[in-house]
DNA sequence: ACTCGCCTCATGGTCCGACCAAAATGGACT
DNA sequence: AGTCCATTTTGGTCGGACCATGAGGCGAGT
C-alpha cells in the first residue's frame, strides 16, 4: 500500500492526462475529492500540490483549473508514457530525437572541454557495442550506459538534469518493449568503431556525423520493437 | 504576502542550494521547521513535498535527506539562477548551449514535417532581426520570440516542455543583465537573411550551419553583457 | 572492547474539526 | 438585459491527535 496522497495525485494526473478534465475546466474541489477518495483533506491538498507542481493545473482560491499540456513540467513525460499499457510510439520517437541530440551536444562539450581521461573512459564504454555476440539485454544496457555517461561527462548541469529526467522516465516505461528490440549489431559495431576513432582524434565533425547515424539507428530499432510488440499484443487479444 | 508554504519551501530550497544542508545530510524534522517558521505542520509538509518534488531531497519515514544536485528536476534551474543577485555566468552559458541546440533540433523538425504556412510564419519572425534601427529591447524580444516559436512549431512535446521550462526560468533571472546586452546588429541581420533563405529552400545543412553561428553569437552577446553588468556592479560598490 | 539485537523515541503519514480571506455564484435591483 | 451586492464555495492555515515505521541508543552476550 503506497502513500495515499500519491494515489490521489496519480488518479488526478491520470484524469487530467486522459482529458477527463480538459484545459481550462475546473478540477473538483478539495472537499469533493475528500469524499471521492475517502481521504483527509490534508492528503488531498498534498495531491493537488503535486498536480500543480507538475504544471498540470493552476490552483488558487476559488478553484483549481487545468492548464494547457504545453505548460507542464518535463516531469510529466513519465506519466504520459505510463498512461496506456503500451507507450505512445510517436512520443517515444520524439523523446529519442531529443535524447539523441542532447547526447551529441554533450559529446561535443566533452571533446571541447573534457580531459583525456574522461574521453578514454567514454571510449571504454564503446567496447561492449563492438562485440556482436553478447545478449540483447546486455547490448541495450550498453547503449543506455554509453549515452548516460556522455551526458554526465558534459559538465553541463541543465543537460544532465534533462538527460536524467528523460532517461529515468523512459527506462521503466520502455521495458515492456525492450524485450522486442532486435538491434542491428553489425551497424552498431560499425558506428562504435567510428566513434572510437573520432574520439581519439578529437574529430568533431566526424563524431557528430556518426552520432547522427547512431541516432537514426536507435530510432529504427525502437520503431521495429514497437511493431513486434504490437503484433504480440494482437496475438494475445485473439 | 505570498503563500506561507511557498515561503517555507523557498527558504528550504535556498538552504539546500547554497549547501547549508549538504547531500546526504538530514533536513530538519517537520516539527522543528514548525517552530522555526512559526507555521502549522500542514504548511511545512506542503513545503517539504515541494522540495521533494523538485528532486532536492528524499523524504520518507525516519527523516528527509538531501539528494545530489545532479538528481534534481530541471525546474531547479530557475532557483539556481535566482540564488545570487547576478546569475552564475557559466550556468547561463550552459543553458544557452542547450537552448541553442534544441532550437536547431526544433527547426530541423519543422523543416522535415512542418507545413509551408508554419515555415512562412517563422520567416515572418525573422523580419525584425533584419532591421538594424530598432531598440535593443525590441531586438532582444525578437530573438526570444523567434526561438520560442520555433520550439512550439516543432510538434515535439518533450522539446516544447524543455524549452518552455528553460525560457521561463531564464527570462526573469536574466532581465538584470539584459539591459547591458549590446547585440551585434549587423551579424544578426546577416544570419537572419541566411536563415530566411535556408528556410525558403528547405536547405537543412545551411540552416543548421547558420543556427550554429547564431548560437555562437548569442553566447558572445551574453558574455559581453555579463562583463558590462559586473563592471556596473563594481562601480556601484565603490 | 566489540558486536549484535532489542527497545525506545523521533519522524513522517494521516485524520479530525475549525477559522479566515478571497473568489465564485446567484439573485435583487435598476 | 445589465449591474451590483450578499451568500456560498473554495483554497490556505491552524491546532491537536493517532499510527506505523525507521533511527538511534542501550544493554546483553561474546
Amino acid at each position: 500500500m503506497s502513500i495515499k496522497s500519491d494515489q490521489i495525485a496519480d488518479a488526478l494526473i491520470h484524469d487530467v492526462l486522459t482529458a477527463r478534465y480538459r484545459a481550462g475546466e475546473r478540477l473538483p474541489s478539495e472537499r469533493d475529492l475528500v469524499t471521492r477518495f475517502d481521504a483527509n483533506r490534508g492528503a488531498v491538498r498534498e495531491a493537488m500540490a503535486k498536480v500543480a507542481q507538475l504544471g498540470l493545473a493552476d490552483v488558487l482560491p476559488g478553484g483549481a483549473r487545468v492548464r494547457e499540456r504545453e505548460l507542464a513540467s518535463l516531469d510529466v513525460i513519465g506519466y504520459l508514457l505510463a498512461q496506456q499499457e503500451l507507450p505512445d510510439p510517436s512520443l517515444v520517437d520524439q523523446i529519442l530525437v531529443v535524447i539523441n541530440n542532447l547526447v551529441s551536444v554533450a559529446a561535443t562539450q566533452v571533446l571541447e572541454h573534457g580531459s583525456d581521461e574522461t574521453i578514454k573512459s567514454l571510449r571504454d564504454l564503446l567496447t561492449p557495442l563492438m562485440q556482436q555476440d553478447s545478449s540483447t539485454d546486455a547490448h541495450n544496457e550498453a547503449r543506455f550506459s554509453l549515452m548516460k555517461n556522455i551526458m554526465l561527462a558534459s559538465n553541463n548541469l541543465p543537460l544532465q538534469l534533462i538527460a536524467r529526467t528523460l532517461f529515468e522516465q523512459f527506462a521503466p516505461n520502455i521495458s515492456a518493449i525492450g524485450g522486442h528490440a532486435l538491434p542491428d549489431r553489425a551497424r552498431y559495431a560499425l558506428y562504435a568503431r567510428q566513434l572510437d576513432i573520432a574520439l581519439t582524434n578529437k574529430d568533431l565533425p566526424a563524431m557528430r556525423a556518426t552520432f547522427d547515424a547512431f541516432a537514426e539507428l536507435n530510432r529504427e530499432t525502437m520503431a521495429r520493437a514497437f511493431m513486434l510488440a504490437e503484433r504480440g499484443q494482437e496475438a494475445i487479444a485473439q
